[in-house]
DNA sequence: CACACTTCCTTCCTACGGCGAACGAATTAT
DNA sequence: ATAATTCGTTCGCCGTAGGAAGGAAGTGTG
């Protein structure tokens, strides 16, 4: 009857608050892997006496193991508790054209178990029984799933989704989630890789950053403030739209940006450059060719060229700080990316670092893992 | 001796989660203006035996006010509570090359005293004089102060700030936070306004927006996910900097786009269509000429052009779903805000609302408002 | 006009979590 | 051995949340 829409619920219930004290020995115990509990003490400001029955009930919870006593001067020596990162699975899901691939990962984003499969049938069907096939025994711990589709969004862009049969991204994820009980996330693969090499690549250290994904076409994922940014219809990072050249033209739903300077038109010139069959890796291979052939060297001028602009274009909007590249991109070598550094700096208003991506095709698991753990966590805690 | 760093205060002390309760009455009674406590039970969730207290003692620090009976049809009338705007002050500093204005006002943003004085001496100390002397008696509900600074922003960029004799931005907002005792803010401009419009203007409807200030420079204000975006080093929305057009080269300090499609440049093209003195409102005055004449017509249409490949650019990165006209870019009247939005809808990979930002001058005095009030929330609660 | 009824607010009381303090445990230094 | 030191645990107080019950203040109805 009264079907309430915002459950009023008690914005500090009592319950809450302890959940809160768990996730925060949770997380600490997950950055430094093994520490006593004195330390927890310390890193908490947790009061001992708080901790001793929380601490129990994670070790029963098997989230803790305890080890033997560690090393100390003098003094008790501290009972060491490491932590078990088997005690929390995600399962990474990777949408492609006609293939599903997907991982069970532990929360320091070691894989478990992972399989592809040919997509037949419903692709929900697939999923909600490839998942705890996979995850077997460890089922009970799986605290998320996370689903990368190339080029969808969690607001139903479906650029490229149709590829991959994907009509609405929405209704994937919610009929997932309702019948595996876990939280599920659907984002486009480059947000995923965006925030892998934040969680866990070459932008662990920074809280901002922005990669730039080049393929076929061109995208970019945003973090910002530590979150991946993901914008009102979440279509942020479509940077292959840019206008920077009143000339270039797109069309059916490629932007005139990643018309003439995605990877694939790369190959294509890569053709004309060196006659022969279209190499795999475009970029790769004017790199390596621009060292003996004049043309090669001025195409990937003209091409860093270009990149720059780009990326100085989302530094005037966002100020990333980090810019990372990824996919052909990160297929330039040292002097190539020190050239787009020089060019960027030249024109961006402030400073920012330009590097290669360092996760690779891991990327996207790492992504899913953070994606699905923090995904538990609000879980566990609704916004207040 | 053991100056820790970060004290390691406890994650959820009793305090706090009194603290949270307060503040999720206060911005529940803050949105609603006159409510009755059984209200207030459904709106937070709280038990009323738990409201009882709480209400009692807010209302003895004048938060809220107890009304008369209210209506009801049976039972008991509920008594009302009305939200007193007057408990919770903020200050809004305008620095200006040479002057100063402060503003004090509600929480509705009502403004209760303003003066504008010529800046001699140090900031800091102005300042710390001037804001007491305004407040008066109202000095103890101070809640905070938002400084808005010209082009400069939090992490330093000290771009236009040399104007306003302001070196860095962050030791005055800190020395006027020690001196007054109460949460302090430096922001710039462009970034409040867009706070305020989000908070109380033509964004109060969306989690996400963009504001593009057009003066003698352009800038923009991006609110992402409810919350003004900065980026790392504090230069997000220094779109003026974008590369739109080889061919245009920016100089000291002033970006590329900025030095020819700002305000200013518009001024010198109407001297040139419409000899005689420059007018105050260039971009007015070339929309009312452009009905009349046609090489007017034609300069505003390459101006809409302009803007809308500014506008697009910024959608393409972090696709705000909103953009809102401010500063001379509000000037423009319907059919030039519709032709706008006609040559930003057919260049963007998603949905863009282009309007005109309804606040005007009082849009940083919002923005101050809406920067105070969540500061002083935030000092209340440090985040775990 | 009395009575039931409804709704609102308050008071009483209990449950429970956080944490200070005292205490037992395990090791090194003397 | 004994003291010293550091760790971890148990005890018990305190304070807050919230259930339950009861008083308060109206409206309808016989």
């Amino acid at each position: 009857m009264t079907d309430v829409v915002t459950p009023p619920t008690s914005p500090v219930s009592r319950e809450r608050s302890k959940e809160i004290k768990r996730l925060s020995v949770i997380s600490t115990a997950r950055q430094v892997r093994m520490l006593s509990r004195a330390e927890l003490t310390e890193l908490t400001g947790l009061s001992p006496a708080t901790l001793t029955p929380l601490v129990r009930e994670l070790i029963a919870e098997g989230y803790l193991i305890e080890r033997g006593p560690g090393t100390s001067r003098t003094g008790r020596p501290r009972a060491m508790l490491e932590f078990n990162p088997r005690a929390e699975l995600v399962a990474a899901v990777s949408l492609e054209p006609s293939r599903i691939s997907c991982e069970i990962a532990d929360s320091d984003g070691a894989v478990i178990a992972h399989r592809t499969v040919r997509l037949t049938g419903d692709i929900v069907d697939t999923i909600c029984r490839f998942v705890p096939e996979l995850a077997g025994d460890g089922l009970s711990a799986l605290r998320g799933v996370a689903i990368a589709a190339p080029g969808v969004s969690s607001g139903g862009a479906v650029r490229l989704a149709p590829s991959v049969g994907l009509v609405e991204a929405r209704p994937v994820g919610e009929s997932v989630q309702q019948r595996l009980g876990v939280p599920v996330v659907v984002d486009n693969d480059v947000n995923l890789m965006a925030a892998g090499e934040h969680a866990a690549g070459a932008g662990s250290d920074v809280a901002d950053l922005l990669l730039l994904h080049v393929a076929d076409g061109i995208g970019a994922g945003l973090v910002l403030d530590g979150q991946v940014r993901r914008g009102a219809g979440g279509a942020a990072g479509e940077v292959g739209f840019l206008p920077l050249d009143p000339a270039d033209r797109g069309h059916d739903g490629i932007g005139p940006f990643e018309a003439r300077w995605s990877e694939n038109a790369v190959a294509e010139r890569m053709v004309a450059l060196a006659p022969g069959r279209r190499p795999d890796s475009p970029v790769a291979a004017l790199v390596e060719l621009a060292a003996t052939d004049e043309r090669a060297a001025a195409y990937l001028d003209e091409l860093l060229t270009a990149w720059a602009r780009l990326i100085v274009s989302c530094v005037c909007v966002i100020d990333p700080g980090r810019v990372l590249l990824s996919g052909a991109a990160a297929q330039l070598d040292d002097a190539a990316v020190a050239r787009l550094q020089t060019l960027v700096t030249a024109a961006a208003p402030s400073h920012t670092e330009v590097r290669r991506a360092v996760l690779g095709d891991r990327a996207v698991l790492h992504g899913a893992v953070s994606y699905a753990l923090s995904a538990a966590a609000a879980a566990g805690l609704p916004t207040p």
